[in-house]
DNA sequence: GCCAACGTTGGC
DNA sequence: GCCAACGTTGGC
């Protein structure tokens, strides 16, 4: 099983509504790298969803629930998406700020590749990570 | 609101 | 195939 981070800015899609939805289609990616993680993703692979610029900080954690298809929303036929589900809410938000502040985190893509909006999480960073948040699978 | 980082586009 | 111009993301 492989671990990610997912980005979302709350403006366009937050973590509420995720909450609400239950099942969300990742589409409108629209970059290689990210578009080619989701390629990767398995079912059952599990994701923090991560609130960019208003908020800063890892809320929640969903898990593939259907994965790598064509995404509708792209007309050049180029990208695809999967489908997350909701899995739970972090006890204790990680913000951004403390994941740069932990010097076992420093090569975290969400440091180094800021602009990445679908990145893998090694295992001991996503436990690290889970410590943090004060949170169980 | 600014700007650094980085991706894409298009002229040559 | 290079690179300047431009657009976007996202932290600050």
């Amino acid at each position: 099983m492989a671990f990610w981070l997912i980005k979302s800015e709350p403006l366009a899609y937050s973590w509420s509504e995720m909450i609400k939805d239950r099942r969300a289609p990742w589409d409108g990616v629209r970059n290689y790298q990210a578009s080619n993680n989701m390629r990767s993703m398995k079912c059952g692979d599990y994701a923090f969803f991560y609130h960019s610029n208003k908020g800063m900080e890892i809320v929640g954690i969903v898990k593939v629930v259907k994965e790598y298809y064509p995404d509708h929303t792209d007309t050049s036929g180029r990208f695809g998406m999967v489908d997350f589900q909701k899995v739970k809410s972090v006890k204790n938000p990680v913000s951004l700020k403390s994941i740069k502040a932990n010097p076992a985190l420093s090569n975290i893509a969400l440091v180094r590749q800021s602009r990445l909006s679908v990145m893998p999480i090694r295992d001991r960073e996503w436990e690290i990570i889970l410590e943090m948040a004060d949170t169980q699978l």
